[in-house]
DNA sequence: TCGGTGCCTTCTGCATACAATCGCAGAGCG
DNA sequence: CGCTCTGCGATTGTATGCAGAAGGCACCGA
C-alpha cells in the first residue's frame, strides 16, 4: 500500500470530482481522517497538494473548503484546456507510437458502439471512452507538465459531468472528432490534429455555456 | 505573522530558485526544521506543495530532491509559456486597467534606463523590471488559473537566470518587445500583443537553447 | 576475492498532545 | 434597541515521540 496521505489525496479527490463534498462545503479535518481512518498529519498534507491543485481552498485558521466555480472560471478552464489539449495533440502527432494509436481508436470504436447512447449505463461508458482518448492523447505527447496541468484542468466535475448535456448530435460530432483527431495522429498530421482538437474542446465550451447560462454553478447542478 | 508552513514554503521556494539547493540535492526535513527554526510538521507540508508545484519531487520513504531540469524539460517549459503568456497578453489587452498600463510602461523605462547594462547591478535592474512587466501582465488577464500556473512556469532557475545569456543586442529587441506589447495592451489590440509575447518567448527559448546545447542543466550552470 | 546476508544507523511516515486562533453567543453598556 | 466587548467552544497550527522502511557496512561463506 502506498503512504496513507497519497491515499487520503486520491480518495478526497475522487469525492470532490464525483460531488461527495459539495462545492463551497467545509473540511474538517478531524472528521476526514475518521472517515479515512488516519490521523490528521496525512489529512493535512492531502488538503495541501490539493489546494495547490485547486479542488480546494484553504484558509489559515478556517479550514479547507471545496472549490466554488463561477462562469469565468469555467470559461477560463475550457480557454485553458483548448490550449494544452491542442498543444499535447500536436504533440502527439510528431511522434505517434503503435501501442497509443492503437488505443486512440480502440477508445473510439468503444465510444461508438454505445450509440445511440440512449441508457445512463451507455452514457457512461461513453465517458469513460472519452476520458481513455483525452488521457492517451496526454501520455503520447510525452510532455510531463502539459499532462500533469491537464489532469487538474479537464478533471472537475463540471467538465466530467459536461457529457450529460451533449444531445445525440452533439455526442456523435464529438465521436466523429475523436475518430478524425486519431487519424491525424496516426498520420503524423500536427496541425490537422491540433486544429481538431481546438474545435472539439470550443464546442464543449459552447455546450456548457449554453446549458449553464449563468451564475455559479455549485456542486448542485 | 503569516503559518509557519507557508513562510517555510516561500523561503524553500526562494532558495530552490537561487540555487541554495542544487539541483538533484537531497532536502532533508530535519535540517530544514533547524535552519528555519520550525518543527518538521510545517516543512512536510510545504514539501508536499513544492513537489505539487514541481519544485522538487519527494519520494516515499526517501526523501526530497530538489528537481532536474533535462533539455526536452527547458523546451516544453518555454513552450507552454510560449502558450499560456500570449494567453495571457491577450486577455489583458481586452480589458487593460490604467493603473495596469502605467505599471507596464514603467518596467519599460526601468529596463531601459539601464541600458547599456554593463555592470551586474545593472543586469540585476533590467532582469527585476523584466519579472515585473511579465507579472503585471498575468495580473491584468484576470485570469487566476493562468496566473498561478505561469507562477509555476516561469520561476525555475534557468528561466530566470536566462537573461545571463543575453547580449546587448538581444537585451534591446526584448526592451523592445516589451514596449511593443504595452502599446497593444494599451490600444486594445489582443492578437498583435499575444502574438508579440509568442515571439519574445519564442526568441528566450531559442538564446536559451544555443547557450545551453545539450544534456541536463543542474544548477551547477 | 567476490557475493550474499543480517544488523545498524538514519531518516521518513504517522499518531498524538498541546498551543493558538477564530467565530459566535450573550451579557453589559450606551 | 443596538453596539461592543468578553468568554467559551470548536477547529486548526505546531511540536514531539515512536514505529517502520531504506541504505550502508561489516561479517560470513563460497
Amino acid at each position: 500500500m502506498a503512504t496513507a496521505w497519497e491515499q487520503s489525496y486520491l480518495t478526497l479527490r475522487r469525492r470532490l470530482a464525483d460531488g461527495t463534498y459539495p462545492a463551497g462545503s467545509r473540511l474538517r479535518e478531524e472528521e476526514l481522517a475518521a472517515q479515512l481512518g488516519v490521523s490528521r498529519t496525512p489529512i493535512r498534507e492531502a488538503l495541501r497538494r490539493l489546494d495547490a491543485e485547486g479542488w480546494l481552498r484553504v484558509v489559515p485558521n478556517q479550514g479547507a473548503f471545496a472549490a466554488e466555480w463561477s462562469r469565468q472560471d469555467i470559461e477560463e478552464i475550457f480557454d485553458l484546456r483548448a490550449l494544452l489539449e491542442a498543444h499535447a495533440c500536436e504533440q502527439a502527432a510528431m511522434r505517434p507510437t503503435a501501442t497509443g494509436v492503437a488505443a486512440l481508436f480502440a477508445a473510439c470504436e468503444a465510444g461508438e458502439a454505445c450509440m445511440p447512447a440512449s441508457t445512463l449505463a451507455a452514457m457512461e461508458t461513453v465517458s469513460d471512452a472519452n476520458v481513455r482518448f483525452h488521457q492517451t492523447i496526454w501520455e503520447m505527447s510525452g510532455q510531463a507538465r502539459t499532462r500533469s496541468m491537464l489532469g487538474t484542468l479537464a478533471v472537475p466535475p463540471m467538465i466530467l459531468r459536461n457529457f450529460r448535456h451533449f444531445d445525440e448530435a452533439n455526442l456523435r460530432r464529438s465521436l466523429a472528432q475523436h475518430r478524425e483527431m486519431a487519424a491525424a495522429i496516426a498520420s503524423r498530421n500536427p496541425s490537422l490534429a491540433g486544429a481538431v482538437m481546438r474545435a472539439h474542446v470550443e464546442a464543449g465550451k459552447a455546450i456548457f455555456l449554453a446549458a449553464a447560462p449563468q451564475g455559479t454553478t455549485g456542486a448542485a447542478t
